[in-house]
DNA sequence: CGTCGCTCCTGGATGC
DNA sequence: TGCATCCAGGAGCGAC
């Protein structure tokens, strides 16, 4: 599912090659992950405008259009933007197509969460899934001092879901968490009352080293994710507790427990994170 | 407003 | 072997 360093692989190579280019043609083959707008209306916006840049916040991709207009994009947990020659077989599972020179950009979704949305760019600020966002996990405005404060107005409930909230920080999902809190000794079912400024502070760091990690090595393919090139991020084997139940520790041999917490499913070391 | 359960969806895994 | 059921999960929504 892809995460800050997920999205951010697909940003950086969107921005290697599609940057400058005209999208020719637009074609719509399910309507369904255009959440606000009608296919004309999508249609009319994307055809004959060219690609100015490719943003992000949290995991959330933004495609700059000329004309003042501009795509936001949330893969969810199975969307992929894919880079193919035009002539390419079709796949099950593509909505949307996006034609430029002698390649497209294909939008697929096997469990169809993932949306795309039109905004004038100028609105995009005020975009509902962008204007609650919490600071970029990766941000350099996001420092200790200010995950701190923050974790001062969410006390009560377990840290876990609360690293996953996005409106709390955005870029962080369910396999970041897992990983940032195997790194910091806690259990995420610990309430956030409970931690010790020393443990905060492992958190923290723990997010801010194993995300550029992850970024380096293209992500982590759990789930469907994959490149626009359609390459399998390659992070998945320095995962700690991820997908490991039953596995031992690498620190301590004890097997990896799963839990679910909230409804998802939450991996750790039960002698390693107390 | 914070907290929490429910919901969307598909196909691979599991059970009988 | 085949069919039914379960399960994964980001984040919006409603309940409290």
């Amino acid at each position: 599912m892809p995460e800050m360093p997920e999205v951010e692989t697909i940003r950086r190579e969107l921005e290697e090659k599609v940057k400058g280019e005209e999208i020719t043609k637009v074609e719509v083959r399910s309507a369904k992950p255009l959440k606000n707008a009608t296919v004309e209306e999508f249609t009319d916006v994307v055809e004959g405008a060219t690609i100015e840049d490719v943003k992000r916040r949290g995991k959330i991709l933004i495609i700059n259009l000329s004309a003042g207009y501009s795509l936001l994009i949330h893969l969810k947990l199975t969307g992929r933007i894919l880079y193919q020659i035009a002539n390419a077989p079709m796949e099950k599972h593509t909505h949307v197509i996006f034609s430029l020179d002698d390649h497209q950009l294909r939008f697929w979704d096997q469990r169809q969460f993932g949306y795309i949305k039109v905004f004038k760019t100028e609105d995009l600020p005020n975009a509902p899934e962008v204007k609650e966002l919490g600071p970029e996990a990766m941000g350099e405005d996001f420092i200790l001092e200010v995950f701190q404060k923050l974790l001062q107005t969410r006390k009560r409930g377990p840290i876990k879901p609360l690293l996953m909230d996005q409106n709390f920080i955005a870029g962080v999902g369910n396999v970041y968490a897992d990983e940032a809190l195997y790194y910091a000794g806690v259990q995420p079912t610990r309430i956030v009352s409970s931690l010790s400024r020393g443990e905060i502070a492992k958190i923290y760091e723990g997010i801010r080293r194993i995300l550029p990690a992850a970024l380096e090595y293209r992500g982590s393919s759990v789930d469907l994710y994959v490149d626009i090139y359609g390459r399998q991020g390659e992070y998945v084997p320095y995962l700690k507790v991820y997908g490991r139940e039953g596995e031992p520790c690498e620190r301590c041999g004890t097997p990896i427990r799963k839990i679910t917490l909230r409804g998802r499913g939450a991996h750790f070391c039960p002698k390693c994170q107390k």
